[in-house]
DNA sequence: GTTAATAAAATACAAAAGTATTAAACTAGA
DNA sequence: TCTAGTTTAATACTTTTGTATTTTATTAAC
């Protein structure tokens, strides 16, 4: 009926008309189907990635009061400025959709005109932009704060940022590096050539830093990087529990002395300090630990985590 | 394992957390109802209610090309300030429930604080306040523009206008009188007494003013009454094709000469012209006329309606 | 024009959601 | 303490959803 115009252009308008017929009028899959003269398994596809693409966002208008309550004393032990906490799920995935959606939100009041926003990389970032509202920031920037990886993946710093940047309507700076250089020398010759540095200097400046972190087990998405894996377990000896902006911390969040952190290519964490609004978002058990250690060390002032992990860090929080 | 604190407290966190997980962290209603430890039907009643409550809002983010088209030609046409065309449903439900999520989202954006908001009622106003945020308005008020049904139910005045200054956290004025007069004395009795002609004058100088409208079929609340549905054949007979704030309307949207236009207890249609922002939501093809009516004779400056009553305007606005 | 590659339709089936019914637990009032 | 009324759990069953497989169009390159 409505085919020509509804069906073609791009498949955009069919996604958007599958958008409203099945999540706000609450067709079943079979009725839009029939309507739309296409297949259902067309339409189930469909409606499953526009979940995932944030082309459909939910918003839940109730107050968890165990999260209020978390985030309030998140807020003063650690002298934040702002917290959201989620409820905690056991699989990751579920759980970096939770944490996305609440940092999603919280980034969309965060960031102002003529801002500049400066980005890490990780699977919860990535999820975190899915959510934010698209929108046009007049004199709005985005600035990697870290080297990507050589093999391509929708996590990777330059797919980050690139997203933000087009969520915000922003230009983008990238730190055209890889995150671990081979050698301490071949960092110097990248960093003194090549833009980087000044790219670096820009996320300095930057008005908001969005960051994740990760801890040394396959569940972070560093550790599975080649040059990292094989050398885990010097690390872990000397005290490393985790990184951020791929800088290995120990337990009080100093970096440790290693040659990883001599040749990673990315904003030091302490620069973070210097930063109006830095905010880490990182949630699961097994990360408490490190968040631990960079909210002692007060690089970041926001945070984005789950109820189990904001347990954890208030209880430690007496020692 | 979290019962205590989170399935108990009036229920209320029991809803909020299974929002979080049925509809953000995409977890099978088992699921949730193992880690709850309460049954599966009372989660699936739950996650129904969160949908049809307003707990759980849904926003696409995806512009259908079609319906902007739509609404830049009827602002034009009819010279309008602010249209939204959401896709047609053949159900009405359905379709009220799309028109109100749209409808929500514009009253989030138009409604500010200090202001005044007046509204009539109806399934679709419901629907529409519903998708609203709730917020704290400033110095903000609701009052009623209508008398509303003896015999109660969620779409009647007293419900509408209550849940709406709920939703906006406003103080609300009723019209405590029913829509309809036994006679016309009657009327002038209670329009003298009872301050109903104070709340009256207070909705006349609103900022913001919602209705909805209603044909001369089943379909509309109105002429379920008794009242008006043993009238409507005489009201047809003289030319009216539908109402607005209970006054029965021609063609050319002018009042028909009509007794129950005389016992209306309701702000006038052509007040509606000296308010800031008066707002129509109404859809479904069978709305078309009076809805057209309405516009032509100038009434409201916004509009929320569907793609095929917007297709009917823009092509009827060529005679 | 043929062919390989891709996208969509058709089909079938297992998992999950929705719904009704009955049994059990709980609540308020006598 | 009992009883009527209400809420929740347990169960069974139907519809809808998610997914894999095969077939049929469509497209692009040769």
């Amino acid at each position: 009926m409505l085919n020509d115009e509804s069906t073609n252009p791009g498949g955009e308008q069919l996604r958007a008309r599958i958008a409203w017929f099945y999540y706000v009028a609450g067709l079943t899959q079979q009725e839009i189907s029939d309507r739309l003269g296409i297949a259902r398994a067309r339409v189930n596809k469909i409606a499953g990635q526009l979940r995932a693409d944030g082309s459909v966002v939910v918003d839940i208008r109730l107050p968890l009061l165990s999260c209020i309550k978390l985030e309030e004393q998140l807020k003063q032990v650690f002298g934040l400025k702002s917290v959201a906490v989620v409820p905690s799920a056991d699989d990751d995935e579920q759980q970096r959709r939770m944490i996305g959606d609440a940092a999603g939100a919280l980034l969309d009041v965060l960031i102002q005109d003529g801002q500049c926003i400066s980005v890490g990389w990780g699977r919860t970032l990535s999820a975190s932009i899915k959510q934010m509202r698209t929108r046009q920031l007049k004199d709005g920037s985005v600035v990697s704060l870290m080297g990507g990886l050589t093999r391509g993946s929708e996590t990777n710093a330059f797919e980050v940022s690139t997203e933000l940047a087009k969520t915000l309507g922003a230009d983008c700076y990238y730190v055209t590096a890889p995150i671990y250089c081979p050698s301490i020398e071949s960092r110097e010759i990248l960093l003194t050539h090549s833009g980087v540095n000044e790219v670096m200097e820009r996320a300095r400046r930057s008005d908001v830093a969005i960051v994740s972190c990760g801890d040394l087990t396959p569940r972070t998405k560093l550790t599975t990087i080649y040059s990292v894996r094989e050398r885990l377990p010097e690390l872990k000896d000397i005290g490393a529990i985790g990184e951020i902006l791929g800088t290995f911390l120990d337990a009080q969040g100093f970096a440790v002395d290693h040659p990883l952190n001599q040749s990673v290519i990315a904003m030091p964490p302490a620069d973070l300090k210097a930063i109006p609004n830095s905010i880490l978002i990182s949630g699961g058990l097994y990360k408490a630990e490190i968040i631990r250690a960079i909210l002692s060390a007060g690089y970041v002032n926001c945070l984005v985590t789950d109820e189990a992990v904001a347990e954890r860090l208030v209880r430690l929080a007496g020692d």
